[in-house]
DNA sequence: CAGTATCCCTCAAGATACTG
DNA sequence: CAGTATCTTGAGGGATACTG
């Protein structure tokens, strides 16, 4: 997905964006690292991908400037992959998407992966996205609004 | 895309909304229903999309409940694809990429498509989307905010 | 014009085994 | 544990010709 260009590409942001992060695991990954997963390992069980999938979507990502290699907090001389800046800003695509298939996909009374508990109608329950250093990055809030007057 | 599932989206929104529409074209179809586009060769042609893929993906669309299919609104025997409320609601998709897109892969000058030339910062400039009827639905607006409090 | 029917081909994705 | 190396598969995607 990400190797092969829209020619729309060009001048469409959407269809750039899609280029970058629009395959099948991209956004599912960062979803996880909004999560606080950090670690090959967890990414890897959390998502169920083949290892030398994520390998290189992790490879990709880091490529593109959405997530940054880290030495592990822990002790251990493995790395981390956290989001960048870039990465961060991919919250509202992540949001509205949660958003969408909430209220378009799921039964009143279907199970759905905790974090998304809370969500009622058009207003979303805060995530709590952390940043490089581990530290809560703020109590986002995404909202898509219809304002009365058409 | 659409067809293999995740294991995840058993009961992660983002999943199940990536098995939807997560693939190559996808969303630029709707990025372009948005847009005021309704004929398959309109599609085809704006996309730059094989025949065989945009006929099944709009296919796919109708049956996922997010396009539908209208008689023409000219004389012709013809079918036209327009947006449902489901479809509707990926607006906040197309914005969040979009907006992604323009801040984070286009440089200061770089050219891009029309629709997007009166977004600025974080606010972003009102697209006009259409319903089935034609009708402009309403001056949406997506932001994305972050609070001063963490 | 709006699709459908074929054919072909690439590459993403998966499974598994291997290494530091 | 955190990847890399290899092999295989199949579906997504493209081109083109055909039809109402």
């Amino acid at each position: 997905m990400s190797q092969r260009k829209h020619a729309v590409a060009e001048t469409c942001p959407v269809a750039r964006s899609v280029d970058l992060v629009g395959d099948r695991w991209s956004l599912l990954i960062v979803r996880d690292a909004f999560d606080g997963t950090r670690r090959f390992g967890d990414f890897q069980r959390g998502l169920g991908v083949a290892r030398s999938i994520l390998a290189e979507r992790l490879r990709r990502l880091v490529e593109e400037g959405i997530l940054a290699v880290q030495p592990a907090s822990d002790g251990t001389s493995y790395q981390e992959y956290v989001l960048t800046p870039r990465g961060e800003q991919l919250f509202a695509v992540v949001v509205a998407l949660r958003q969408w298939g909430e209220q378009q996909l799921f039964q009143p009374g279907e199970a759905r992966s905790q974090l998304l508990e809370r969500a009622t109608g058009q207003e979303l329950a805060p995530m709590q996205p952390r940043g490089a250093d581990g530290q809560v990055l703020g109590a986002w809030q995404a909202v898509v609004r219809k304002p009365t007057a058409p």
